[in-house]
DNA sequence: TTGTAAGCGTTATCAC
DNA sequence: GTGATAACGCTTACAA
């Protein structure tokens, strides 16, 4: 692997001449830098990233730690990511975590070591303590999944509002029943969401049956768990709200295995609005997160924490907004 | 930020010693070993990655190059990459490419630049010429969407036996007048898919009809496109094989909005064997790749060139099969 | 305009 | 057992 000092050797200058060359510096005659780029074409030579890295002590490089890519949730916010990084100068690179605090430590030492110049969190296993730790002395942004608590940059919607304005719209349509399929305590959105719920009951004078919180979790089996241990109750809910399209759409899959129709005999709800929500029949009414935005804003907050890891936190909340479509209908109250 | 050489000064010894603690040599005097950690500890010390790759000339990463992480497909693909690279000390990236030249010459760039050891393209815009050459200096590996005639290890399913299978199958249950949608020149392995469609037919003396062929892409909104040119065809198909689960989606989408009912009035096979394959309504018969292990064999070829450059290239083929379900039943002839 | 040489944070090879 | 020191490939003062 030819290497700067060869380029040097062939071109007849020195290893610094070379470097000029390299990095575009117009203090280099003319017929010099004709001459390297000669030589380095002719050993097909490509610098060494380490060397550089090492010397300006920076990547350009930012680590996104997902718990998952199976959720196109997470993809689109990483595409968001990518497109503020990119526009920066920056290269975002996805690490797979499967939400496994061993792996996730693994990925967290590339930013220790500086083999990343920052890293944005979809989700992470750390408590606040070690999160806030981690942030004060690496660029660091938290992101979508957030941890209660931690002194970090933040961006997410605002998961209580989202959850209260669609359980009023369930209620809205007539529903008083209403099932809720949560990810419990794990995840501070899903708690965030269960108080939304509760709230918007409260609000509307309906009592709290806790028979009807399922905690399941986010995935397409969670819903079909929750569906077929909502089946088994002595009385059919007049709604579901799920929170995630993925359980929501388990829920309905379940639920229609069972001969039942969603829409007709029950309205189900999701969150996210993923394409799955557009896509799927009936298509699903649910929250809309502005998933790209996320990304994209989360990257900015990290660029700035790059550039100045002293500077300031922010906690930003995204709009959300619900998506109207066919799996929740309007009441007929008998 | 805390250097090695902090480090050894707060520990009264040499970097070399330091180093060695680091790398658990065994010929440090206990004492001195505990001396050290104390004062790893205390700095918050953690070992520039840089450091060390660049002495030691590797950085135990491989990187994943992607067109989009939306598709489930590879998102499994690439869990057996990271399963696999674990298991011998590698860690994964995902580097996505929007299948974007410009991007992905820029990902290549961090391999050429020996940022990480070695690359795994799970679609490449690079023609056979440029591929071939890019392997032969640096270890890589082809795999899911290959490139015909390029030098290098590749892993993927027989597609054109595949599809063969496949439209066998459709043909089986009765149906003759079969339509395609695939995803065009582009694509190797729809081509492939193509001629494995055209075998069939050939085969069960059923005449190839060129206003059949729907070449639209892999997407959902591709396989509603398809469907929307197929209602407009003086008669209707029996049948529809769609190079993808999404594509396959979208066509029974478009078509159940139109009224018609998939399984009663036509039947449509996917492709890929997705988790919506299985849980959409009606579930998907579909051609199944085994994804995990493409993603977990061409990680072990990896490893093989990284260790050994000048190794033989291997093309792997991995078994398909039909995943029977509920979208294709049996023609009843008139 | 170009070259020399120090230095980035490690590890490896010698000595001792 | 441990410590100097060269080396990895590159950038950048400083000198020339």
């Amino acid at each position: 692997m030819a290497t700067i000092k060869d380029v040097a050797k062939l071109a007849g200058v020195s290893v610094a001449t070379v470097s000029r060359v390299l990095n575009d510096y117009d203090n280099v005659r003319g017929e010099t830098v004709q001459a390297v780029k000669k030589a380095i074409k002719e050993l097909d030579y490509h610098p060494n990233f380490l060397g550089r890295t090492l010397r300006r002590l920076e990547t350009t490089k930012i680590l996104v730690v997902v718990p998952t890519i199976s959720n196109q949730f997470y993809s689109r916010v990483v595409k968001g990511i990518q497109t503020a990084a990119l526009a920066e100068g920056y290269h975002a690179m996805i690490a797979i975590t499967n939400s496994d605090p061993v792996v996730e430590k693994e990925f967290i030492d590339m930013a220790k070591r500086k083999l990343v110049d920052g890293t944005i969190f979809l989700h992470t296993t750390m408590d606040a303590g070690k999160l806030s730790k981690f942030a004060a002395s690496y660029p660091a942004v938290s992101s979508c999944e957030l941890v209660p608590e931690a002194d970090i940059s933040t961006v997410s919607i605002d998961n209580f509002q989202a959850a209260l304005d669609a359980v009023r719209f369930l209620i809205e349509q007539g529903h008083q029943r209403i099932a809720f399929v949560c990810a419990g305590e794990l995840y501070h959105s899903s708690q965030l969401r269960e108080k939304g719920y509760r709230a918007a009951l409260e609000e509307a004078g309906l009592p709290f049956r806790p028979e009807l919180i399922f905690n399941e979790g986010f995935t397409f089996n969670a819903g079909r768990r929750a569906a077929k241990r909502l089946l088994e109750l002595p009385e059919l809910p007049d709604a579901v709200f799920a929170t995630s399209d993925s359980a929501a759409i388990g829920v309905i899959s379940e639920l229609s295995n069972h001969g039942l129709h969603v829409c007709e005999d029950i309205s189900v709800m999701g969150f996210d609005n993923n394409q799955i929500a557009e896509y799927y029949l009936p298509s699903l009414t649910t929250v809309s997160q502005p998933q790209f935005d996320i990304g994209h804003k989360a990257c900015e907050l990290l660029i700035k924490k790059i550039r100045d890891l002293a500077c300031e936190n922010e906690c930003i909340l995204l709009p959300h907004k619900l998506e109207y479509r066919n799996s929740v209908k309007k009441r007929r109250v008998l």
